[in-house]
DNA sequence: GAAAATATGTCAACATGACTGACATAATAG
DNA sequence: CTATTATGTCAGTCATGTTGACATATTTTC
């Protein structure tokens, strides 16, 4: 990597100096601090917490989503899932519908109440984000999206990758509002 | 914000449409996930929690830290901190010294041992951090660095608008190493 | 068709890291 | 001298994570 060909490698090498990647480190704990500080203050209101938040989130942008599913983008145990998706579903923010072709499914899906929330929690972050995005300039939101790609383990990126060139798409070249 | 002048608004107004900002939400949660996930391992060797890490972090960081300014950067009341401080003392990770000028103040340094988990923790992290940066391109890293600092709320972001600077004088032209 | 595997749910017990509110001590500031 | 500040500590609580065991329904496999 230190002898590497003249690409441009040299240039980049100097972003991974340890001091760099410390403020780094440092950038993203407070990044992050505030921007789960957004939907925290709507949270509190409503007597939920962060947990909710994630799994209203993940179920209304994945309907039909799988409980083991679910487990696997939290990255957490079913006992800890339980308490949180019972709650939901008793107060009617989430319903689950058994499978079709298999019956031992439960499948996810919000309920309108469900949806209104995420999109409450969403629009919380959004003005941060959006403004962030902006502040990354005209290439960087490719950049950005590039970086947060890689910094996800495995294969769960790939997941992602067409993202990346979304973002780029909307970002690129000028006008094309219709390329979503 | 819509019909400004010719620069380069009109792209980015794309990257804040609303399927964007989700998929960024969601990637900010993975990397995020992931990121803190490389220092767990390491710290469920020695017994300790990630407020250990964030405590040991800082510190390092910043040697001769008050605690009002640690517990303004971690964002967390008193009690929370001080368990966990309290045990990082005992186990001389941390030590304490009083203010010369302020005998009130208990200035928080870390100890050799601090200093070499701090180390141990940040190099957990650092291929996954570097690497990241790396894929986001030679521009990249600034815009990285760039939307990262606006995703901090309020006046602590402007601790980092020259570390932006920085990062652009490293990775902007070519070579000149000697430039920390 | 019986047995194994899978998807989900649930119980008990526990750890971590956050919270509030109250109070104590020492030192500085007015 | 009094008020304020910086810190520490006590007691109690809550949210969210953990493990391990076990139950149920369903699908898959032999």
């Amino acid at each position: 990597m230190r002898g590497a060909p003249n690409t441009y490698t040299d240039s980049m090498v100097q972003t991974t100096q340890p001091e760099q990647l410390l403020a780094l480190s440092e950038l993203l704990f407070f990044a992050y601090r505030d921007f789960t500080g957004d939907a925290d203050e709507v949270l509190a209101e409503i007597g939920f917490g962060r947990a909710h938040h994630r799994v209203v989130h993940f179920v209304t942008r994945r309907p039909g989503l799988r409980v083991a599913e679910l487990l696997d983008i939290l990255k957490i145990t079913k006992q800890s899932l339980a308490r949180v998706l019972r709650e939901l579903i008793d107060k009617d923010y989430i319903a689950q519908k058994r499978g079709e072709t298999d019956r031992r499914e439960r499948l996810l899906y919000s309920t309108s109440a469900g949806e209104a929330l995420a999109a409450r929690l969403a629009l919380s972050q959004a003005t941060r984000l959006s403004q962030a995005m902006i502040a990354a300039g005209p290439h960087g939101a490719e950049s950005v999206a590039h970086f947060l790609s890689q910094m996800v383990s495995g294969d769960e990126n790939k997941h992602f990758s067409a993202f990346a060139t979304l973002i780029r798409s909307a970002s690129g070249a000028g006008d094309e509002t219709h390329r979503t």
